[in-house]
Order: structure tokens, then sequence, then C-alpha cells
DNA sequence: CCTTGACTCTCCCGTTAGAGGAGGTTGTAG
DNA sequence: CTACAACCTCCTCTAACGGGAGAGTCAAGG
């Protein structure tokens, strides 16, 4: 607020005005460096850095951009004149992206914080997962329980062989039971048996090739015998609801490890993949 | 669901993993080499890769951490036995933070959308910043207007000089009034004239030294006559309602070009600090 | 037996917005 | 004249991979 020392105070070093600014040295080259805020001048000799009020001015500005959470990128464009609306509306789709995002990791770290111990001692983890669109060859039936597919799966995968001869199966395979009852029941489900493979082949008996759309879908593994399989479900079904999605289609039931690799059960492992869609109202 | 083939399938090579696991060979290969989750064996020639359905156990739990937002290392250390609980407290805490400052990105967002002409035209932007405690000193007047300040404040800078020779100003200069009156005058405002100095000094007349607290502020800068300031607090203050904040202080004036360094009003240059604090119920 | 193409390997660079530090120069105060 | 603070450039580091180069591996087809 004094005159003395006349001009002083119209050229800051970087040391000065980075105290006036509030910003940090590092700061202030690198903003130099990509070009967003250039001093007023740079001394050829020493390189020093010198700024002006000018400067303040457009570092202030630059400051705002940033704290709405700019990139340095976007905040170029926008003082270079270009369109400030349309960035500001991309960066608002993406802040209610992760706003979204964010609200969902917090409900799926409440439900494990208040986990019954049950989950802890299966191990249990649901994942959301996309299942692409896949060929399968598919064929219903009424089984009256778990131990029946051991005997009917492996006839129609013969079968099959027999009468498309060319079609191979996907790799990695995937084969699964999707259950088309709406409840739960302890036996005689009504099912459609599905292998994936890599094109479509001629329909026989009543096995018939349908593509299977793509979904999104929460996925559990179990690892153990068929009997557990209902835990891991009620495990499944609880999560879905309690994180804001709804289920939107047949449970599917991935066979990995079987009889057929593994002898003892135990050691068998299935993953569950149920279709949901993100609850309209998350709450 | 074959067996022929035998025993293939017990060991899967990376892509073929990759499929299964719904990761990408890049991720897989990361994975290992942060060891969080290494492949069952490694071909000590080729260095091929070999994976197991025990991994793909591991690699389900992985996605669900990763998917609520842990980082590696925190993965790490939960498969390592430690402290879930914990980790997890931490990230939800982590979480709302983030959330908290998501929403405040889109309401500032969302008031520069909303916009009126007049806040661009005359290029406010507001930002928060840290106001660092301060040792001052201070004199309490009322003044009629603001071309008053042209003459007292010299007046007052001159004697604090010669009272105390030895207390120098703070530098970078900081030289601010604070506003008393707890409502908008035209005249007659009753404030509180400050400059920070890097010592204590001996008070005279109704200068005293005082140490002003540190304080979270709005900040808004203007350039031009002060004629003009008023329009600049309408924009701070509806900003700070608009945006979560609440008003937790008297406004202050620092002045940065003026009269002393800057011949036209247009390139007078005043920064406006209003302390706030956040809305208990942000909306 | 050779070739082709698919698969895999390691290594290096890029991403954001700076922070941290090494090593050298400049400016100022005693 | 000598500290010492301030400044410079250049290098490396961050997290979690993605992209690509260049080279080795594997199975099938001719």
């Amino acid at each position: 607020m004094d005159l003395q020392g006349k001009e002083r105070c119209f050229l800051f070093r970087i040391g000065e005005f980075s105290k006036m600014s509030k910003t940090t040295v590092k700061t202030l080259r690198y903003y130099d460096e990509t070009g967003l805020l250039k001093p007023q001048q740079t001394d050829p000799f020493t390189n020093y850095r010198f700024y002006t009020t000018e400067q303040l001015i457009k570092l202030h500005q630059i400051k705002a951009f940033r704290q709405i959470g700019l990139s340095i990128d976007e905040i170029k464009m926008i003082v270079a004149g270009r369109n400030a609306n349309e960035i500001l509306k991309k960066r608002k789709a993406e802040l209610l992206d992760a706003l979204a995002c964010g609200q969902e990791q917090l409900s799926r770290i409440e439900f494990i914080l208040s986990g019954k111990e049950e989950a802890y001692l299966m191990n249990y983890h649901a994942i959301i997962k996309e299942l692409p669109e896949c060929i399968v060859y598919a064929k219903r039936m009424t089984v009256p329980n778990y131990d029946a597919y051991f005997t009917l799966i492996p006839a129609i995968g013969e079968k099959m062989q027999k009468v498309n001869p060319d079609v191979k199966c996907a790799i990695p395979e995937y084969c699964f039971i999707i259950y088309l009852d709406g409840e739960y029941k302890e036996r005689d489900f009504h099912v459609e048996f599905c292998e994936a493979v890599d094109r479509f082949g001629k329909d026989f008996d009543d096995v018939t090739f349908q593509k299977i759309e793509k979904t999104t879908a929460v996925s559990v593994m179990h690892k153990g015998a068929y009997a557990g399989l209902s835990q891991a479900y009620a495990y499944a079904f609880r999560w879905i609801e309690e994180n804001g999605y709804t289920v939107a289609g047949n449970p599917r039931e991935s066979y990995i490890d079987g009889i057929w690799n593994k002898e003892n059960q135990e050691d068998w492992l299935t993953e569950l993949q149920i279709p949901v869609v993100k609850s309209g109202f998350a709450q």
C-alpha cells in the first residue's frame, strides 16, 4: 500500500506469485510447460519466470475450473474460447456417472460390513459382469434332481456330435443350465440345458440351436457339492436386492469343475449367473 | 462336458484363462507381476503362465474387491489375511468424501450452467481457498465512502512505520478491509482496516496488533473500479447460497492493484474473501 | 519337414497432474 | 567474500493397466 519502491510489485518472481496465488511453484511451472498459463515474461538468460496480476486473474479462473474437476486440456480449450458449455455438460455427465458408481460401491461395502458370518464362512463374493451373446444348442426338460444331470447331459452331447460333426464346442467351454421355474424347488426342476458352440447346426429331437442374447449378470462362485448351491443363490439374491438391482432373467448355473474332472464333490466349481438390471430408483 | 481330451482343461494358458475370467491378458500379467495373483505354474523355459480353476476363484474375489474400488495393495493385504474390516471402513470413508466432493462439483457446474449472463460478462469465478492465520495491525473506523480510503490508509501505514520501525509488511503484501456491517450499505461503512505484518508491534492510537485466525473462504476476483464491487458481492453471496455453504464471518476486501500502482480504475484488482463453512445439510 | 498363423513372452512407452529430489545458477544480505 | 535463499532444468515416481515392438512357441496344414 506504499509507493516506496516505485515500480516494484509489477513483476513477481515465481516464489512470491506462488504465495499470492496459493499455488505451488511446481504447479506454476507445470502450467507454464503445458501452456495453460505462461508467465508474462521469461528472462532469456536466467529463464526466471515473471508474473503479473494479469496472470493472477487467469490463475484464479483456472483454479475455479480445476475445483470442478476439469482436466488441464479441458481448461485450455475453455480459455481458448471453445464452447465452455459443451465441456461443462460433458463433465456433468461424467460426474453423474461417477456419483452413481460411488453410491453403488458404498452400498456394496455396507453390504459386506453388515455381513452375516455365513457369507464370510462360505467366502461368497458377487461381481457384476457382462455375459456376451453366444450360440448354444439347448434342450428343455424337467429333471427330478441334480443327479439326473450326470446321465442326461452326456447323452445329449454325444448325439449332438453325431448329428452335427462339424459343430465344435466354444472355447472356453460354456455349459450351463437355465432355471425356468420362477420359484425355488427342491426337485422336478424345469430347466433348459445349454452348451455354447461355434456355429448353428441342425436341430434334432428336442434339441434346438439358439442365440442367447448378451446380458448383464451378477456372478457368484460356488465351490463344493451341488447341495450347497442354495446358499449361494440365497446370497446372490440378497446381494441383488440390497444393492439396488433387479432380477432380469432366469438364473444360470455354469459348470466349471464337476464330476467329469474332479473326484471329490468339495472340488466342484459352479458359477451362478443371474441376469440383472440396475433398479430405476436406487435407494 | 465331455471327457475326450482327458486331462485337458486342467491347466489353462493365459489366453483361455483370460476368456474364462473375462479379464484381459494384460491385467493377468500385471497381477502376476505385482504378486496379487500368481499363475499355478510358470514354465521355466518358455515363461508361459498356466492357470487353474483355483486361480479362477481367487480372481473372482479380486474382481469383487476391485469393483468396490479397493486398490491392488489393499486387496493384497486382505487376501493375505489382514483386517479386511478396517480396510473396508477406510474405503468407505474415502467414498463418503469423494461423494461429497462430487456432489459439490456437480452443484458448481449446475450453478454455472444456469448462469445469468451478467456473471458471464463480468467473468466472475468463485473458488474455495484456505486463508492462513496472520498477524496484522488493524484499525476500526467508519468511513463515508470508498474514496476516503485513499487518504486514511496511507496515513496509518506511515505512522505504524514511525512507531514500529522494525515491523515489516508481510511478503506478499496482504492489505484488506473487513466489513463489519452485517448488511449492505452504500456509505458510512463500519470497517476494520488490516495490513499483514511479520510480527507483533506496539499498539498506538486506535491501531492494535492482532492475530487473524485461519479460515476457509470463498474468493472472487474483481477487476475494475470499486463501484463495481457490489456486483462481485452479489455473485459471491449467490454462489455461497446455491452451493451449500454458509457465511461464517465478515467479508474481506483484499487490495491487489489500486491507485498506488495503476492509473485507470479499470485496471484495479480486488479480491473478495468471504469466510464460509460447508452447510450441515447439503441439499 | 516346412510354413503359416495364432499365441505367448519381455520390454518399453504412454496415460494425470503434479511431487520429490539432484545438481547447477542467480540474487541478495551480512 | 560468503552464506543462503530462490530459481533453473532434468529425472524419476505415482495407479493400473493399454498399446505396440520384436522375438520365441505351438499346433495344424501342405
